[in-house]
DNA sequence: TCGTGCGCACGTT
DNA sequence: AACGTGCGCACGA
C-alpha cells in the first residue's frame, strides 16, 4: 500500500521532472521529494517501489538508463493527444481513465522497457517461459498476451531491461517500444500480462492494493536482491522470437569482436568499444585511486562520454551520446562491462567475465543488437 | 551548489 | 511531420 500522500507526491514530482525535461531517475526524484516535503529518500524510494508494483508508476530503462514513468502518462501511443488530461495534473488519481485506453504503450517512448537492477543477473533465468513468479496478478488482459510475444522486437531506445525493481523485485516495466507497439511489461509478477491492465487496475490497486506488492517489500536496499523477478526475464530472453540473439555472446574477444556484425560501420563502434573499456577501467581506477573513495560512484555515461572525448579516437569520429550508450549496452552484453544499479558503468567483476552474461544481458543484447543496427 | 528552463538531437510512430 | 525523452548548458537563488 502506498501511502496516497506519497504516490501524489511522487508523481507530481516525475511529471515535474520531466516538464523540466530532466530524466525522472530515483536520484531526483527522492531528492526532489526531500526538497518538497521533507520526506526521507530511503522512505521515498519504498515508496517508490510499491507504486511500481502497483504498477502507478512505471520504471523503464531508457537509453541506457531507469527512469521512472507517471504510468497515467504513459500510453496513449497515438499521438494524436486526444486531449491531455488536463487536469491530473500530477496525481496519479486518474489513471483510471487513462489507463483504461491504452495500456501504457510507450507512448512513444522509444522505450520503455523493464528494467531492473541487478539482480537477475545472479538468477540465471533459466526458466524462461515459465515464471516462476506465481503471478500475482490475476489479470491478464488477453490482449496483452499477443503481444507479449512481440515484445522483443526490442526497443529501441531503450537499452536493457530487467526486471526488478530496485529492491523489490517486481516492479518493474518494460514497456518496449517494440515496434508493435505497446508492451509493456510488468514484472511484478505477472509474469506476462497484465501490464495493460495495470494501469486500470493499478488505480484500484492504489488504495488498497497490495495484493501484488505483497510480494514482499524486502530489503529495501536494493540492492541485493535476489528475487528478482524471472518473469521478466523470462519474458525476454525466452522469447523464441529474438532474432539472432540468442546467441552467446561469445565473440566477446576484444577488437575480434567486431565480428559481431559485418558491417563495416560496425568498425569503429568495435573499436569504440575497446575504448570504452578502456576507458571504464581509467576511470573506476581514477576513483579508486582517488582516496579511496569509496564513495565515489563508478563512472555514468556522462563521464565516460567525457572520457572519450578527451581521448581522441578515430579520426573523424563522431562520439555522439547515442553511439557511445549503443556501444557500451554491447559492451554490457559481452559482459567486458557492467551496469550497476544506479546505472554506473563498472568493469566486471573478476570472477565473472565476459563470459556469462546473464539473462539481463542476453536481454540488453537482444535490444543492443538492434540498436546496433539502427544506428549505424 | 542546487533547482529550473529549454534548445536540440534522437528515436518512434 | 509530430511527438516523447532527456542531455547539456545557461541562469538565478
Amino acid at each position: 500500500m502506498s501511502e496516497p500522500k506519497y504516490r501524489e507526491w511522487i508523481l507530481e514530482t516525475i511529471d515535474s521532472l520531466r516538464s523540466r525535461k530532466a530524466r525522472p531517475d530515483l536520484e531526483r526524484i527522492c531528492r526532489m521529494v526531500r526538497r518538497r516535503h521533507g520526506s526521507d529518500p530511503d522512505k521515498t524510494r519504498a515508496e517508490l517501489e510499491k507504486l511500481i508494483q502497483e504498477q502507478t508508476v512505471l520504471k523503464v530503462s531508457y537509453k541506457g538508463s531507469i527512469s521512472y514513468r507517471n504510468a497515467a502518462k504513459v500510453q496513449r501511443k497515438c499521438r494524436k493527444r486526444a486531449e491531455p488530461t488536463t487536469d491530473s495534473s500530477s496525481s496519479g488519481e486518474s489513471l483510471g481513465e487513462q489507463s483504461k485506453h491504452a495500456s501504457f504503450n510507450n507512448n512513444g517512448d522509444s522505450a520503455l522497457s523493464l528494467t531492473d537492477q541487478e539482480e537477475c543477473e545472479d538468477k540465471e533465468p533459466e526458466e524462461r517461459g515459465v515464471s516462476p513468479c506465481p503471478d500475482p496478478l490475476p489479470q491478464t488482459s488477453p490482449s496483452t498476451l499477443e503481444k507479449e510475444d512481440k515484445i522483443l522486437p526490442l526497443p529501441s531506445g531503450n537499452s536493457f531491461v530487467s526486471c526488478g525493481a530496485t529492491g523489490h523485485s517486481a516492479g518493474s516495466v518494460k514497456a518496449s517500444a517494440s515496434k508493435d507497439k505497446r508492451l509493456v511489461d510488468v514484472a511484478g509478477g505477472s509474469g506476462s500480462s497484465l501490464q495493460r491492465d495495470a494501469a486500470s487496475s493499478a488505480n484500484r490497486r492504489a488504495e488498497g492494493d497490495k495484493a501484488l506488492g505483497a510480494g514482499h517489500e524486502d530489503s529495501e536496499d536494493d540492492e541485493r536482491e535476489e528475487k528478482t523477478c524471472p518473469s521478466v526475464s523470462s519474458a525476454v530472453s525466452s522469447s523464441p522470437k529474438l532474432p539472432a540473439a540468442p546467441k552467446p555472446k561469445l565473440k566477446v574477444g576484444a577488437k575480434g569482436s567486431g565480428a559481431r556484425c559485418s558491417d563495416s560501420p560496425e568498425e569503429s563502434s568495435v573499436d569504440l568499444g575497446d575504448r570504452l573499456v578502456a576507458a571504464v577501467r581509467s576511470l573506476s581506477e581514477r576513483h579508486r585511486g582517488s582516496a579511496a573513495t569509496r564513495g565515489h560512484a563508478p563512472p555514468g555515461l556522462k563521464e565516460i562520454l567525457g572520457y572519450l572525448s578527451t581521448q581522441r579516437g578515430m579520426p573523424g569520429e563522431k562520439l555522439t551520446r547515442n553511439r557511445v550508450k549503443v556501444v557500451l549496452e554491447r559492451e554490457i552484453e559481452r559482459g567486458r562491462l557492467r551496469r550497476t544499479r544506479l546505472g554506473h558503468i563498472t568493469l566486471p567483476a573478476r570472477g565473472m567475465g565476459a563470459a556469462k552474461p546473464s539473462a539481463r544481458l542476453l536481454k540488453s543484447a537482444l535490444q543492443d543488437g538492434h540498436l546496433a543496427k539502427k544506428v549505424t
